[in-house]
RNA sequence: GCCGCCAUAGCUCAGUCGGUAGAGCAUAUCUUUCGUAAAGAUAAGGUCCUCGGUUCAAAUCCGAGUGGCGGCUCCA
């Protein structure tokens, strides 16, 4: 057998969605894997009995549970289904029948496929026969017999009976290829006990009543209209707030950092996509171009111009670059800008905030001598860790995206260029010691990146930042510098969104803060709750002495109880609730009553005040009781 | 783009067998001014996503389109 795991039965893919347990770990042998795998094989069973005409694809374990890839031959089963074949499964789990392993060499192999009339098997012995594979193993159960690698449990008797549940179906491609068929996946969470599949399927229930998008509709963040256009977010007065104010905390974090800030227009001309290489590689994911057409005196066309919705704003900060001379003595040049871009993304793709066809980009691009990327490196890693640290977000990783050896045609430029980024980007981790792990295949055509890894609510990880280092660009761009010998040399860009896109970032909080934000981004910091009329001159004399220092602040006017009031609140999820009554008036103080705390503190309405300006002074976040 | 599911009031949803629609919340008006998670009454609110088909009759059945959701593929 070879030394590198084979997959029998586990498909390759790098996917995000439903990530497969890690076989090289630890866990791989364990139990909770055995238990996954073998329940694959038994929901592949079950179908079978269901639907005999159906095809097995692939069957691996994952993070939470198992699938199955079924080519059911036009007739898959739906969701209602699911429970018929649970009991199937559970059928077979008390006959209690032993897994037996056969290993066979390749003809026999392909022999038995064949007689089971299972094509994507043979086709997956083919494929491994001409990687060098030449024994196979299969496993048998009852009537039941699959390609696979194993391990198994002894008998299906060991199976948990009741801690897994067939969960969704999908429809997912042959081998992960789009030019294949695309097959049936049921999808389904298993686990060692009854208790840990309930505890899942409460924390995924959790999960989604977090969902950015529901939070976004209940807290009036953003919207959609299908007559503006799917993947174009609208963003709502609330929204709005979070976003200037995560822009205003960028602005003066760049501002520290020494970046200039820049504003380039939404529309180009197609040369500048061309030269970038932008336009060759992502043709099919920018918008189609505006057409302008010159026409003679006689109406006839005697040539036209093409322009782009913009899809990145590298190549215009190249050309801001690019305007005049530019000396050693500048550099790094750093020029930031919170640019609108707009890509074409599959429709299929699109999915709240989180993929859309407009964003706004925390970008920024960096022009450097290569002896300065080291330093402007760990001046990066620095900036972002403040960046999260402000925001909270501790779940996050970094992976050093690389070239692949698949298509090298996708990665432009010469391996020498390709070897000192990715040097410079290793070194800088080691020498941070910032851990990290690789990603072959993930870089940028132009350049291997680091990206930032981030954990969602449901464990599932997402990119949400990116430093890429590029060679590129300036040969692209015949970007120069004065040297100090007087002559001019070529500089490299780092490009780095820290802060993502506001689209991506935002719902990303969203989900992290429950819809609860920190003070000093929260749409409505303060609300202020007379308890009776009789107290409104009061609140409205705090409501303007604090709109006055730039909070927002405002007090409940409905016609609600006050019971009422604190209730509805508490639903917006405000961070801060003064209740003011006569006891408050009498003395000027306020009732301040934080979000998702026990308790309340009485004190005079100066000291609050202070204490306030001081809390999103700091960008304070309180770690709310509940999450 | 591909596979599957879904679309009823601003929101969350009910609507049986085909006989042109209901609830709660939200909104408006009136009464109530209340000390920590829902005061009371009344009113208004609908192209049952759109178009086409079947039918005496369509929210309901069929087809197409649009939009959303779950995945796959893609992601500068």
């Amino acid at each position: 057998m070879r030394a590198e795991p084979v997959h029998f039965n586990g498909a390759r893919h790098t996917g995000n969605r439903s990530v497969l347990m890690n076989q090289n770990s630890q866990e791989t042998k364990d139990r909770l894997y055995r238990i996954r795998h073998s329940l694959a094989h038994v929901c592949a069973q079950a179908v079978l009995e269901h639907y005999p005409q159906a095809r097995l694809g692939f069957g691996p374990p994952t993070e939470d549970g198992f699938y199955y890839d079924f080519d059911f031959n036009g007739a898959p089963p739906q969701e209602k289904d699911l429970p018929r074949l649970e009991e199937t499964m559970r059928r077979i789990i008390a006959a209690r029948q032993p897994f037996t392993r056969t290993e066979l060499q390749a003809p026999e192999a392909l022999a038995k496929a064949a007689a089971l009339r299972q094509n994507y098997k043979t086709l997956q012995i083919e494929n491994l026969r001409a990687k060098g594979e030449t024994c196979f193993s299969f496993y048998d159960n009852g009537p039941f017999s699959d390609l696979c690698e194993g391990p198994h449990v002894a008998h299906t008797g060991e199976l948990p009976a009741k801690a897994f549940h067939l969960d969704h179906i999908a429809g997912a491609y042959w081998l992960g290829s789009e030019r294949n068929k695309m097959l049936t996946r049921i999808y389904a969470c298993a686990f060692e006990s009854d208790a840990e599949l309930a505890e899942h399927l409460r924390r995924r229930e959790l999960a989604r009543e977090r969902d950015h998008k529901k939070l976004g509709k209940e807290l009036e963040l953003f919207t959609f209209s299908p007559m503006v256009g799917k993947g174009l977010p609208l963003w709502l007065p609330n929204g709005c707030v979070i976003r200037d104010c995560i822009e205003q905390y960028a602005r003066e974090m760049e501002f520290r950092y020494g970046y200039q800030r820049v504003a380039t227009p939404h529309i180009t001309r197609a040369e500048l996509y061309v030269r970038s290489q932008h336009l060759p590689a992502y043709k099919e994911s920018m918008f189609p171009p505006m057409v302008i057409e010159d026409r003679g005196e006689d109406g006839v066309v005697t040539g036209s111009e093409e322009y782009y919705l913009k899809p990145m704003n590298c190549p215009h900060h190249h050309m801001i670059y690019a305007h005049r001379p530019v000396s050693y003595r500048e550099l790094p040049m750093r020029l930031a800008e919170y640019g609108t871009c707009y890509r074409f993304e599959q429709s299929g793709e699109l999915n709240g905030l989180l993929r859309v066809r407009s964003l706004c980009m925390n970008d920024a691009h960096i022009y450097l001598a290569e002896d300065q990327v080291k330093e402007e490196f760990r001046l990066l890693l620095k900036m972002y860790g403040e960046f999260y640290a402000t925001f909270g977000l501790k779940d996050y990783r970094y992976r050093l995206s690389l070239r692949g050896t698949e298509n090298r045609e996708k990665f432009r430029g010469s391996d020498e260029m390709w070897d000192r980024a990715e040097r410079i980007l290793r070194e800088v981790l080691e020498e941070t010691a910032h851990p990290f792990d690789t990603g072959i295949g993930e870089a940028a055509f132009y350049g291997p990146k680091l990206d930032v890894q981030f954990k969602n609510l449901l464990g599932r990880e997402e990119t949400v930042s990116t430093i890429q280092i590029d060679f590129l660009g300036p040969e692209n761009f015949d970007l120069n510098y004065t040297a100090p010998d007087g002559q001019p040399k070529r500089p490299v860009i780092i490009h780095r969104a820290p802060l993502s896109t506001h689209e991506r970032f935002i719902s990303f909080l969203i989900e992290a803060y429950g819809g609860a934000f920190p003070t000093w981004c929260a749409p409505l910091q303060v609300a202020i709750i007379p308890v009776r009329e009789d107290v409104l001159g009061y609140a409205r004399g705090i409501e303007s002495e604090l709109r006055n220092l730039g909070v927002r602040a405002e007090v409940d006017t409905s016609q609600n109880s006050f019971n009422k009031k604190i209730r509805s609140n508490l639903k917006l999820k405000i961070p801060n609730l003064l209740i003011l009554g006569d006891k408050e008036r009498d003395s000027g103080a306020v009732t301040w009553r934080r979000y998702g705390e026990e308790g309340q503190e009485q004190l005079a309405s100066a000291t609050f005040r202070e204490r306030l300006l001081e809390e999103i002074r700091a960008r304070q976040r309180r770690v709310p009781a509940n999450s």
